[in-house]
DNA sequence: TATAAGATTTACT
DNA sequence: GTAAATCTTATAT
């Protein structure tokens, strides 16, 4: 079943965001249902987080729908080439959202095979932009809510993990002090085919 | 209008 | 381990 908007306007982002993992993933882009569970997530926690888009409440064209209520898709293009997909979160105007880094890939496995030009194992979908184009998503999909039936995010009564691992985010050099705080959660035991296999057997 | 930099990935040495 | 690919967005003239 969907998570409903009010699990995703929970005001502590970095409380929130390692729930995400072993939530599924879902998106139908062009007729094709895609999924995967999370296995990795980072958070961003609004105007107070110099690596965040909204830091200082910063408002542009692009990142604008952080302000909006959580429940809402943030797709955004990096380096020209790669759609990172971020989950808008907390209340109207706390501009906070969480980054999808990685997934195991769980519906629609052909055709995300077919999307990245490789076939799936180790390394498939473990990176914000890996996983983007495994799902067919991009920037186009903005804003969209996650209740709507393009993208979203399912429980399937997996456990929330407590092996995870709490990380440096990744990427945000520029950061200052704030690319030392530990706001990136990752899945250690349920990677690679194993992990796979681990995941689908939940399921 | 022009320029610099980016929440990355991939290939190559 | 290092560097190239690649283009939108943000900021400065």
């Amino acid at each position: 079943m969907k998570l409903t908007t009010a699990y995703y306007q929970h005001t502590d982002v970095v409380a929130l965001a390692p729930t995400f993992l072993g939530k599924v993933l879902v998106t139908v882009i062009d007729g094709e249902l895609t999924s995967g569970v999370i296995t990795e997530v980072e958070a961003y926690a609004g105007v107070n987080d110099k690596a965040c888009h909204a830091h200082m409440k910063k408002v542009t064209a692009r990142n604008i729908v952080m302000y909006e209520p959580g429940g809402c898709l943030y797709a955004y293009l990096c380096y020209g080439i790669h759609t990172l997909m971020n989950i808008v979160t907390n209340q109207a105007n706390q501009a906070d959202a969480v980054l999808i880094r990685g997934i195991e890939p769980v519906d629609g496995l052909a055709v995300m095979e077919q999307r990245r030009g490789k076939t799936s194992g180790r390394d498939f979908a473990n990176g914000p932009g890996k996983l983007s184009q495994a799902l067919g998503a991009s920037p186009a999909l903005t804003g969209m809510s996650l209740q709507s039936d393009v993208v979203w995010l399912e429980d399937r009564g997996i456990e929330p993990p407590t092996d995870f691992q709490k990380l440096k985010r990744v990427g945000i050099d520029y950061a200052g002090e704030d690319a030392n705080l530990l706001w990136r959660f990752k899945v250690n035991t349920l990677f690679g085919e194993r992990g796979h296999k681990a995941w689908c057997n939940k399921l």
